[in-house]
DNA sequence: GTTGAAAAGTGGCAGAG
DNA sequence: CTCTGCCACTTTTCAAC
């Protein structure tokens, strides 16, 4: 990976969090926050997304509104000779897949799947499970949200130097 | 929940897709790509974020940048007489919780991490099985990620309607 | 950090479906 | 009546200095 030192600085750390918080802000608006010029903040945020701190901006969409009531996670257990490499191009495969990863534990694989609805879901599992190689899978439905996670992927709690700021 | 049917047509789909893709694109290069005036798709916009389609706008952060090296799901037991109220606020104490549901299944609750280190984790897996009604806990690190998932709160695979366009 | 030109955002208004 | 494009006007971006 190209990941440098990068150093970031308080400022940086505080342009990243409003831009993880709205990243429609305006460079001014955040250059007037935290004391900085907009070409300022401009030049920090082109920086950083140079370095892959800052690795895109995206939209939060309500699942539900777009069709997807069903969100399960799935361990998946392979064969012995299962390669991790043949795993993700199965994972590739099924558009409902939106998250996948190799654990530790019992499992190989934690599946993060998104679907209609528990019919869907039923199709989508029994689809998956018809790969050759896998062994056997558990899932975990979803049933209900404790903390809405701002966007999981980019989501971080904050920064470990500074534990003090707890939303 | 305020869910109107909503309705989201064609064209407020492939506005959504490309505001996931890149929150930051202007109002008038998607309405160069869909056929419709900058104005017009502001107001779709404004229309979604009303109607709670669109939830936000995010920046997508390499955790490993900002120090959060080690990442894991945790599932957690509790007594027989455990409020989910209860854990939601507990969820809420420990800021290196990123997300927390209820789900089915033995667990009472599944929960994603962020830690510096393994160190770091263990210090806060013990601090969540300090809390009283906790039973126990299993944990999966995770050890590498099959799919990069764009932003896994919003991300959805595609439109129920048309499984066509896989990426 | 400041300046200035180009681009994007935003609300009003009239017309088409 | 909703949705659109067009047109001003404001704000933001961005590449100079």
């Amino acid at each position: 990976m190209t990941s440098h030192p990068a150093a970031l600085d308080d400022l940086d750390r505080k342009i990243v969090a409003a831009l993880v918080a709205n990243a429609r802000t305006s460079f001014a608006e955040i250059g007037a926050a935290i004391g900085l010029s907009a070409p300022a903040v401009k030049r920090r945020v082109d920086r950083m997304r140079e370095a892959e701190v800052i690795t895109g901006f995206t939209t939060m969409v309500s699942p539900s509104a777009l069709g997807w009531r069903t969100e399960a996670y799935v361990e998946v257990y392979c064969d012995s000779a299962a390669p991790p490499r043949r795993l993700a191009e199965v994972v590739r495969d099924h558009p409902e897949i939106t998250a996948a990863m190799t654990v530790t534990g019992g499992a190989d694989a934690l599946l993060h799947i998104r679907a209609e609805d528990i019919q869907h879901f039923e199709e989508v599992l029994e689809r998956i499970r018809a790969e050759p190689f896998i062994d056997k899978t558990i899932s975990y439905i979803v049933l209900s949200h404790l903390l809405s996670d701002s966007a999981e992927a980019g989501a971080s709690p904050a920064t470990p130097a500074d534990e003090t700021n707890r939303r």
